[in-house]
RNA sequence: GUCUCCAUCGUCUAGGGGUCAGGACUCAGCUCUUUCAAGGCUGCGACACGGGUUCAAAUCCCGUUGGAGACGCCA
């Protein structure tokens, strides 16, 4: 293929939606998989609703997730007043003509249409106006806009995931090419977009499929080639639809913010709707470039499914490299008043590698590590009444001693004083283990004991355990 | 309502005339184990329905049903 051009043309809405960010995966796989060239094209047409800061949040999304662009960001605003020049040439066809009929009157028949159950469509009022009433209705001042003249026939593409789809242009209406500003609408500025950029591949939901037979004609209307369309299918909320604002989380840096990792993020959404078409569901960015192609884009819709998103992150984290949590985690600890640089590097690193894998989300850090930093205060009451009572305080207390003695105090020494103790004493190895466990961290879950302990070090350890031992009964 | 798209375990999906219909997430159980996870193993679990074509249909065709999307001077 050549000279491939794509394209994504997210409207700043405040958030990059998760809908939009597999879209702009798609694409930018699509196009580094055949060297072409990947634009961000912002459509701030509806200049109420855009902001700068809008337009920011997009990329701050993209940029997280690794999707770069190599063209733009480009504004559609900027081509605001050269949509209009159009109009002549337009004109010109004989197949745009004024409509007079304001958003009232509209708004008043299509209603009546409802009413009757009959399918709206522009019923073309104003086209059957002659030439002097049009000059009569503009001098007197009444505004108007552009419709298009759809002809008779049947409009039809071959698309790339679903292969021809075939509309008959009855079902198409007269559609507003210019608002009575003279704006363009957003098919109409699309297609002159696409077209100037020379984009060779539209990739979009299919929630797009209706406005593609109106582009096309447009397209027509302007004599100009169309490109290739593909339709993926959408993400769907757990109801089964379209993935919206009401579904819940949609903006990609929530979940950054959450503690997602984008790797993970990217590797999950890229599954919906796409497979390389084999059991492989594990991939870096560059393996995926390496097997994407739109023939394996599936045509269903696909579900979100939170559950498996977690489990694709707790995989990511696992594999995380220590330095990156790091620097990921740094703010996250300070929140909780620990700063990371008050400690050896090396010591924080056993400490994340003592709870990577228990992680679902990264945010989860400081809470499972809490006990590293800080002196327990509060036992778990469940805890307590389970494995503490007062023998259990008695081999505590033994045991504190003899781990008095270790020098190194590493996880194999220590391991080697519960063992031995509880050989001694013909007890189960829990017996001895639980109590410690919630002497030095408060909980009854957490990292292997052995190696807690060794990461605390010796001096915390027998102070905690000491401590615990005196007040616990 | 009209048009368009879609239809394999609850979910993501593989398979596209002959398969024990495969994998992953979830869930359950077992195992490992000092706990929780993780891991390993096992299990539950699907071709929407009805016709056709064919020796043979989850797979091809038609229909039905179901679901979704689009129907703006929004994008």
């Amino acid at each position: 293929m050549e000279n491939v051009r794509v394209r994504i043309a997210p409207s700043p809405t405040g958030y990059l939606h998760v809908g939009t960010a597999r879209t702009a995966l798609y694409n930018y796989l699509f196009a580094k998989k055949h060297n072409g060239v990947f634009i961000l094209r912002i459509e701030d047409t509806d200049k109420a609703r855009s902001s700068d800061e809008m337009t920011e949040i997009i990329q701050e999304g993209l940029n997280w997730l690794g999707i770069e662009w190599d063209e733009g960001p480009f504004h559609q605003s900027d081509y605001f007043s050269h949509y209009r020049e159009f109009i002549p040439e337009l004109e010109k066809t004989g197949k745009v003509y004024k409509c007079f009929c304001t958003k009232e009157e509209l708004a008043g028949r299509r209603e009546q249409a409802i009413k009757n159950k009959i399918a709206w469509k522009y019923d073309r009022k104003c086209l059957a106006l002659s030439e002097s009433e049009v000059k009569e209705k503009i001098e007197n001042g009444n505004s108007f806009v552009y419709r298009i003249e759809i002809p008779e026939g049947k409009t039809s593409f071959d698309d790339l995931v679903h292969g021809n789809i075939e509309r008959d242009n009855a079902e198409i209406e007269d559609f507003v090419l210019f608002r009575s500003d003279q704006s363009p609408i957003y098919n109409f500025a699309v297609v002159i977009d696409d077209s100037r950029m020379n984009i060779t591949h539209v990739i979009r939901g299919d929630d797009h499929i209706s406005n593609t037979f109106k582009q096309i004609h447009i397209y027509k209307l302007l004599n100009k080639e169309p490109p290739k369309f593909g339709h993926m299918p959408l993400i769907l909320d757990e109801n089964k639809k379209k993935l919206s604002k009401r579904s819940g989380t949609v903006s990609v840096l929530a979940f950054r913010d959450k503690g997602l990792l984008p790797e993970a993020f990217i590797n999950f959404i890229a599954l919906i709707g796409w497979n390389p078409g084999n059991d492989l569901e594990y991939f870096t960015m560059n393996e995926m470039t390496e097997l994407f192609s739109l023939e394996r884009v599936t045509k269903k819709g696909g579900v979100f499914d939170t559950k498996k998103l977690e489990w694709m992150n707790s995989k990511y984290i696992t594999n995380c490299d220590n330095n990156r949590l790091y620097g990921l985690l740094k703010p996250l600890y300070e929140k909780e008043s620990i700063i990371l640089d008050n400690f050896e590097k090396e010591h924080i690193f056993r400490i994340f590698d003592s709870v990577k894998e228990k992680a679902r989300y990264v945010n989860e850090f400081p809470q499972l590590t809490k006990f590293y930093f800080k002196d327990i205060t509060e036992y778990e009451e469940k805890g307590m009444k389970k494995f503490i009572n007062p023998e259990r305080i008695d081999y505590l207390k033994d045991i504190i001693e003899s781990l008095k003695g270790i020098n190194e105090f590493s996880e194999k020494a220590i391991e080697g004083i519960y063992r031995d103790y509880a050989e001694k004493k013909q007890l189960k190895g829990a017996d001895v283990i639980h109590p410690s466990r919630l002497a030095l961290t408060g909980s009854t879950v957490g990292p292997s004991l052995f190696e807690l302990m060794s990461i605390l070090g010796k001096e915390i350890v027998l102070d905690r355990l000491t401590k615990f031992a005196q007040s616990a009964i």
